[in-house]
DNA sequence: ATGTGC
């Protein structure tokens, strides 16, 4: 048998790209990374492999825990883990969903090409950048009152129907069609709907950002076609959260729970996994507050492409109609939900737990907006600004292999403090301008730097491995042609 | 990620 020596914890090889950490001690299941050996190279270096093998202690985790290919250490959690909890005797963990709940990623469309916009992009980045409120702190598209958030956090992209910021279309290109119906402010706090009311449509800092790209490569003709997408196509990413609302739900919670339910903190192996069992007070009242900062951060990313439309309506001198703009998807990367998986020949209730993980459901799966029904669900995997973004579907083999999950992105392979030391700001925009005709315009230097593309590793290699494993089948490349962030 | 914190 192959195996692979990372410190203390020892992996065996199922089949290319599948490794194991075996059951031992107070493991409930196993623990699987799905990887190439280069990745498992880098994500052997933190403390992913030992916060994974953590995760499998907590009570009513199910057939195994996972790391996708893009994984690395998290608050508790890995980011690009998935748990499947059981929903009935198990529990819930807010790490396991993360601080910035639905972080998510959304791709407009347009019928423009490269050609259109090429001689315009400073044009083009100078009006998002004015246009789309980024950076740490207040300021938003919709400057609203706390009633404006309970709204929001009740009912999502409705509320955004309702409000002229989205068309019905949209709705019906979203992962849950941008609702959850158990969202209530009730659970959410006062200090946490107060932080959200003067951000909503709002970019906020770190690897978040606007980004107009250009389709460079389609690697399936077909379900490109069925996703509205061509070779010099110009399309737009958007990749935000919940912004300080989501950090102060999860926060406030985390709180919560380690008080209340010390029992079960003790008998894991770090606190900051502390979880809610399934049916106590806090479990539902958790459930239904993330429930809320999700409704919100689609608000929010919905708000976003909103002003979008009206830059490039501004900038192309058209209607955005006219550009055919419409919604792509929008998918959540940190969210936590109740599904039905076929676990050990049954249906079994789950808290699926997806952080900094993709859901990647096939086609034919009831939950796949209708117009993607035949073909799989899109799921989008920002990479940097120097290698690109990737399109990709939901492959047959994911329900079985991974609760329906795919990886995010390309992964941090170093800290913000260290990307600092090694890059500066304005030499890494400088040599995206002049050397990859990628345009970069953000609130502050230090975050150019933290975003370099030398940061993250190679999201060529993660889609790789989850198209070889058939959990999420690439689609299409794109490629940056310009960027605002915080 | 984050009014960059225990």
């Amino acid at each position: 048998m192959t195996t692979y020596e990372a410190g203390d914890v020892t992996l065996e090889q199922v089949r290319e790209f599948v490794w194991e950490i075996p059951k031992s001690g107070g493991m409930n299941v196993p623990a699987r990374i799905l990887a190439s050996e280069s990745l498992l190279d880098e994500i052997s270096e933190d403390k992913t492999l030992e916060q994974l093998r953590n995760s499998t202690y907590l009570p009513g985790v199910r057939k195994y825990a996972l790391c996708m290919p893009d994984g690395h250490q998290g608050y508790g959690f890995p980011v690009g883990g998935v748990a499947g909890i059981d929903a009935e005797n198990g529990c819930i963990s807010p790490g396991a969903v993360g601080y910035d709940i639905n972080c998510g990623v959304r791709m407009m469309r347009t019928n423009l090409t490269y050609d259109d916009v090429r001689g315009h992009e400073e044009e083009l980045v100078d009006a998002l950048f004015e246009a789309v409120p980024s950076g740490l702190g207040g300021g938003g598209v919709h400057e609203g009152t706390v009633d404006d958030v309970d709204a929001i956090l009740s009912r999502g992209m409705d509320w955004a129907l309702e409000n002229g910021y989205a068309v019905r279309d949209d709705l019906e290109h979203c992962e849950d069609e941008g609702y959850r119906p158990e969202g209530n402010p009730d659970k959410v706090s006062e200090k946490a709907r107060n932080r959200g009311k003067n951000q909503v449509g709002s970019l906020g800092s770190g690897n978040h950002f606007l980004e107009v790209q250009r389709v460079t490569d389609v690697f399936r003709e077909d379900v490109a076609a069925d996703f509205g997408l061509s070779e010099d196509q110009i399309v737009v990413l958007i990749h935000c959260g919940s912004r300080g609302l989501g950090h102060q739900v999860c926060t406030d919670y985390l709180r919560k729970i380690e008080q209340a339910h010390s029992g079960l903190l003790n008998q894991l192996p770090d606190r900051e996994l502390a979880a809610a069992p399934a049916g106590s007070q806090l479990a539902e009242d958790y459930y239904e507050a993330m429930c809320a900062a999700i409704n919100y951060a689609w608000v929010n990313r919905q708000l976003i492409m909103h002003r979008t439309r009206e830059v490039f309506a501004d900038v192309f001198d058209r209607d955005w109609e006219a550009m055919e703009m419409d919604l792509l998807y929008d998918v959540a990367h940190n969210i936590a939900k109740r599904e039905t998986h076929t676990v050990d020949g049954e249906e079994t209730d789950l808290f699926v737990h997806r952080k900094g993980a993709t859901r990647a459901f096939p086609a034919s799966h009831p939950e796949v907006p209708a117009a993607y029904r035949d073909v799989g669900q899109p799921i989008i995997i920002p990479g940097s600004m120097g290698a690109g973004s990737y399109v990709l579907r939901g492959g047959d083999r994911s329900l079985e292999e991974t609760f329906g999950s795919t990886a995010h992105g390309a992964g941090r392979l170093m800290s913000r403090t260290q990307a600092k030391n090694e890059y500066w700001g304005e030499d890494v925009r400088d040599d995206l301008r002049d050397q990859q005709q990628v345009y970069v315009k953000a609130q502050s230097g230090a975050t150019v730097a933290e975003e370099a593309p030398g940061v993250y590793k190679d999201v060529d290699e993660v889609v790789r491995v989850s198209d070889a494993l058939g959990i999420g089948d690439k689609v299409a490349w794109t490629f940056p042609v310009c960027n605002i962030k915080g």
